[in-house]
DNA sequence: GACGGTTCGACAACCAGGTTGTCGAACACG
DNA sequence: CGTGTTCGACAACCTGGTTGTCGAACCGTC
């Protein structure tokens, strides 16, 4: 079984988080938000927190301008954003997420609770709970540092 | 702090993932293997685990042939592979690892052990041996079925 | 008020790692 | 011997990134 080994470890984060994605993108489609990527969901969530231009999505995303430029595109192009000019600076645009975006964002955050919840009923919620937690501990402590 | 929410779980352990194969390829590179990528640790494990063709090394991955092609194509431009004629089959190239590959594979488990033990120092062994075993269980248990 | 540096968004070229589809050659077998 | 399968190769394409360059707009300073 589990062999305890680092890469395994390293398969087993990756496999969690493809099967989570995979499970969330398949139901959106099937509740009528076809063609989203788990990319969309998450730009879509920082654009809703503020990030309302390119480049602040870029540094929130920690991508590129022109990266979330693309992704800004896609999203534009399925109705989830909408670019309007900013009275205060011809350069921007001002993003706002329309209201099947914030109808998008709410059905995947759902979902992704969905998943974790039942991942809770089948090791145990006070399990998976110590899991986040001791993942969250990891990630945000000592080196690991992401790019500057 | 952590918010328990389904969606900040897939973001840790795509992080985690992250985290851990970007510390490796970076130490890889020191060692003197550079050019390396998480993905070609994995297809030279699977090659030296047996998979000695293009087409095996697919159904192994789960990849189609051809992108198992493309690796090793990188591979063997590496020099971590070796391509020879096979001699009972002459559509087959038997994949060999070379005795760099067999370097690099091993220094790559090493590190990977080595941010694994470094972990297990931080949030306690005995907490991450159950971390990894709960992930085990989540993604071999029930649905999450991956490509038939 | 003009100037220099910075920021914004756009565009182009490129790369990695996948995909599908097609192909010829080699093999396996009834 | 023919038929079906498998192997590797090749081509075209997609996705999600990258770097570099550009003009336009903004801002601070002299």
């Amino acid at each position: 079984m589990s062999e305890r080994r680092g890469a395994d470890l390293a398969l087993l984060l990756l496999g969690g988080f493809e099967a989570m994605v995979e499970e969330v993108v398949a139901e959106l489609e099937r509740r009528g938000h076809p063609g989203v990527r788990a990319a969309h969901e998450f730009a879509l969530r920082a654009i809703d927190d503020g990030a309302d231009s390119a480049a602040e999505l870029g540094r929130r995303l920690e991508v590129s301008k022109q990266a979330a430029a693309k992704t800004i595109a896609a999203l534009e192009q399925l109705g989830y954003v909408a670019r309007e000019d900013d009275p205060a600076d011809a350069r921007r645009k001002r993003l706002r997420v329309t209201d099947r975006g914030h109808e998008m964002t709410a059905i995947g955050q759902a979902l992704f609770d969905e998943v974790r919840e039942r991942w809770a009923r089948q090791i145990g919620r006070a399990e998976l709970d110590e899991l986040q937690a001791q993942l969250g501990r990891l990630l945000t402590t000592p080196s690991s540092r992401r790019r500057p």
